[in-house]
DNA sequence: TCCTCCTTGGGACATCTGTCCTTTCGTATA
DNA sequence: TATACGAAAGGACAGATGTCCCAAGGAGGA
């Protein structure tokens, strides 16, 4: 989807704010911005900052599906289903969001041609890369998903040398489909290769390119 | 999506086959009705039969995304992102389609609310399915997708008991992302079980419910 | 300071799954 | 009929991954 066309979005929801009910709403880093199995109150179009979308199974296990950044809208499938939040939605870094109440788009945007393509775009993209990443994460090895994992969180950072924090390798492991224990053993591996080295509660990336080569392409975006 | 609204889709085209460039297409069991890297000519609207969806990785590994039975639409993320074809379409049973050459869309229904409102919600169905599916994929072990797609397959025959084919193991292994000695253990398994019972080349499934349970839910549609 | 609790890294083992290879069997062909 | 070829089942083994558990270390409270 091209940020031509959100921008016009934007553009045109955002002096209307007041008068549309259309706000801004902000987030901190690891806030949760929409929770699995709650009700949906809007959409939400990202302006600035990335957030990760992951989703749970009945047994607790969760997997990362993917990271979002600009432009990205939250609460699509919830409203065209008309079902409850689907997956969780936590912000990876400070996050702002054009707010736009569900009725207020029943009342005024359902037919707006504009506005549906946008929403056409944004689903068939996700779409696409859904498809893509259920064939990767069915297909890979832990350590593939784990060194795309590692790629993409480190994709903002230096180029040289990037530090990961590990704060909670339980939830990391999770998130790539797999066990705290799991993700040792790979580490320990990518250790003794010299590709990362482990410092307290940090993870740093040695060799990005060693990295990236074990992660064959495979993306969470 | 409710059928109600492709009902009225199909009454609104159908009527126009020949003035509109709209017509119909008809597909054999087992025929490819689209090719993972072809181009996209338009729409097609499922009438009746089923077909699945199935990509490929690099590799050749195989992975199956869904089994759709109408309503159902193919064409649309290809148009929506012009891309290529992402995942090959192979019908399950004979099916019809309504289709809608690419052009005929761009000229007269792109902007077409009712339309685009289908194709939205189809869309969010897909996505939203998916999701799941991906989930499910990632983190359930092969017996249950084995389970699933047996359960998904069998759907249609006589609640009973019903026969599978398996002319081709190493295919249905391949789309449940799995290899056919592995599918044959499971099987073995089963049968010493008495589950399912293997004849010629055939797989009879004897307690459809234990299939189920095993299956855990888990639904490639 | 000492104790407790929690988290982390990793050992040991079981299970899941892929690869390779052998045997069997059916079919086609000389 | 005998031979050859190929598909299918399954044995053997290795690697990937999950589960259970323990020891070490850090944080916080008595």
């Amino acid at each position: 989807m091209e940020l031509s066309q959100f921008a016009a979005i934007y553009n045109y929801l955002i002096p209307n704010t007041v008068e549309k009910e259309v706000t801004i709403r902000t987030y901190i880093s690891n806030e949760y911005i929409l929770t699995a199995g709650e009700e949906i109150d809007g959409f939400y179009f990202l302006i600035s900052g990335k957030y990760f979308v992951s989703s749970q199974e009945i047994t607790g296990k969760e997997l990362l599906l993917r990271y979002c950044q600009a432009p990205a809208v939250m609460g699509d499938i919830e409203i065209l289903e008309d079902c409850v939040i689907q997956s969780n939605c936590v912000a990876a870094e400070p996050c702002s969001f054009v707010f736009i109440p569900k009725q207020a788009y029943e009342k005024e945007l359902k037919y707006d041609a504009a506005f549906t393509q946008i929403l056409l775009k944004e689903l068939a993209y996700k779409l696409r890369t859904c498809t893509i990443s259920s064939r990767v994460n069915a297909l890979s090895p832990a350590n593939v998903r784990l060194a795309a994992f590692l790629c993409t969180i480190a994709s903002g950072s230096n180029s040289k040398a990037s530090y990961i924090t590990t704060k909670n390798m339980e939830e990391t492991a999770a998130l790539i489909g797999t066990t705290k224990r799991h993700v040792n053993r790979i580490l320990k591996q990518w250790i003794a290769q010299e590709i990362v080295e482990r410092e307290n509660d940090q993870i740093r990336v040695l060799q990005r390119d060693k990295l990236k080569e074990i992660s064959e392409d495979v993306r969470f975006e």
